[in-house]
DNA sequence: GCATGATCATGC
DNA sequence: GCATGATCATGC
């Protein structure tokens, strides 16, 4: 369809025009701001962008490989967020950017993309979720002109190769979005679609078809643009990338980056001190020997803030809130036994019911985190514990064990439902499947509120010891 | 020795 | 006061 540029009321060769404009949906939902009633299209989902495109923007909806505001390089994508139990404002999903096609990406760098060609600059249009209302009825609430930092560039073009990568030697199968730090590759299609075929460089097919998938920003990178948002406010949008780049302490550097993988840099931060002890590692960074049940996690952090100021603490830094990367230490006893269990954050009942897509739940986020594992193990003798450090590596829960998650999560979900919060119900250490739920809370008297009225106890997703000591032992 | 329930130090 | 990152304590 022939496209008039003239008539409309936004100048489409400028960004920030296209952004002031874009503010006139803020605190409206689409029909009171188009002012008359919508039909909903029937195109499925995505259908809230296509129907702001034709009704606000006033131009038809494409799906060229370019971005849709082509003359002034914008890419408008309308994105829900959902409000928790507790009233704030989360991400709801992931920012999905573009399908990837296993055919062809891998023959293009990241510069040359698909997803770089269209998302290096967003105009980002978040909106309320609300289950069972019609897209035209829902409110929008934040609107940001997101231009893509170069450093963050930098990490996705890491993650991009990643992925092509895998695609290349025929194990599209095998992508997670945990593969990856900011850019992921996540699932995308309908239920029951099935797996696709796909050429190798060879010219020949793959073995194993694949689910379709799209790259994605991840919802802790969007998480951080939520922030910004909340943050920064109207700045945000006026010049987005200059504020970016120094928003938050990061923990590598740009130059670094240009030399290195983002994960190769920080593994590099933990050889020197293999085979050290807690207390010799206590006095190398000037820590005091603590009491604290987290004591390793506070060597994890020093050693990897040790170029930055001492103090800092690690997660909070730039890279990792936008990646959602977790650190988590592993004391393994001399039989290579983990000492503990790992125990997660708390199950919040209320947010678990209202889950109602396994892959937008919160326990599927937990699980395709990349994790950063930091092991310990008993050097001691004659009784006494010598913990030293062992090796640290990254991690991603392999698909196999993510499908057996989900089962784990409807369990927690329909016991809940159902008023059963009794670890009688949920799954339990002895049962051998990979999690369980335990209790965490400060003591007995320490209740949530339950959902069904009333309080109950306080539970936890947790990972049992024969993983642990699965994921540490196959770790090369 | 292991599974399960209970709890702690710390930082914001 | 609560979330985080865990370890402690007990009974079988």
């Amino acid at each position: 369809m022939a496209q008039n540029l003239q008539n409309r009321p936004y100048d489409v060769t400028d960004k920030h025009s296209i952004w002031e404009y874009s503010k006139n949906l803020l605190g409206k939902t689409l029909e009171e701001t188009v002012g008359h009633e919508l039909a909903e299209d029937n195109t499925g989902k995505g259908r809230l962008g296509q129907m702001v495109e034709r009704y606000f923007f006033g131009y038809e909806p494409n799906s060229n490989p370019t971005p849709d505001f082509e003359e002034a390089g914008v890419e408008l994508k309308c994105t829900p967020l959902k409000e928790l139990a507790n009233k704030s404002l989360q991400i709801k999903e992931r920012l999905v950017c573009s399908m990837i096609d296993y055919s062809e990406d891998y023959k293009h760098p990241f510069k040359e993309s698909h997803v770089y060609i269209k998302c290096a600059v967003m105009l980002i249009l978040f909106y309320l979720h609300q289950a069972k209302v019609p897209v035209q009825h829902l409110q929008f609430l934040y609107s940001v002109l997101w231009q893509i930092p170069e450093k963050d560039l930098l990490i996705m073009e890491q993650d991009y190769d990643k992925i092509v990568a895998k695609i290349r030697c025929g194990k599209a199968h095998e992508l997670s979005e945990g593969d990856t730090t900011y850019l992921g590759a996540c699932r995308k299609g309908q239920k029951g679609d099935t797996d696709v075929y796909y050429t190798l460089p060879n010219g020949k097919c793959c073995d194993t078809p694949a689910p379709k998938r799209a790259f994605s920003l991840k919802p802790q990178y969007m998480r951080t643009i939520l922030d910004f948002i909340q943050n920064y406010g109207e700045p945000a949008g006026v010049n987005t990338s200059a504020l970016v780049e120094g928003y938050g302490k990061g923990l590598i550097s740009k130059e670094e980056l240009k030399k290195q993988s983002f994960e190769h840099i920080l593994l590099e931060r933990f050889k020197k001190y293999v085979g050290k002890s807690y207390s010799e590692l206590c006095e190398i960074f000037g820590l005091e020997e603590s009491k604290a049940k987290s004591k390793y996690a506070l060597i994890a952090n020093a050693i990897l803030t040790v170029h930055g100021t001492r103090g800092d603490d690690v997660t909070k830094s730039e890279e990792f809130r936008k990646s959602g990367i977790r650190i988590k230490t592993i004391r393994l006893q001399k039989s290579g036994r983990p000492k503990e269990a790992m125990s997660f954050e708390n199950i919040n009942y209320f947010d678990i019911l209202q889950e109602d897509d396994w892959y937008d739940s919160r326990l599927y986020e937990l699980f395709t985190s990349r994790f950063l594992f930091i092991v310990f193990q008993d050097c001691g003798n004659k009784g006494e514990e010598d913990y030293r450090l062992q090796k640290a590596f990254f991690w991603t829960m392999p698909y196999e064990d993510l499908k057996a998650a989900e089962p784990y999560w409807q369990n927690i979900k329909d016991n809940v439902a159902a008023n059963r919060i009794d670890p009688a119900y949920f799954y339990r250490e002895s049962e051998h499947r990979k999690f369980h739920v335990r209790p965490k809370a400060k003591d007995s008297s320490d209740l949530a509120d339950n959902p069904n009225g009333g309080k109950c106890k306080k539970y936890c997703y947790w990972f049992n010891h024969e993983y642990i000591q699965h994921i540490v032992e196959t770790e090369k």
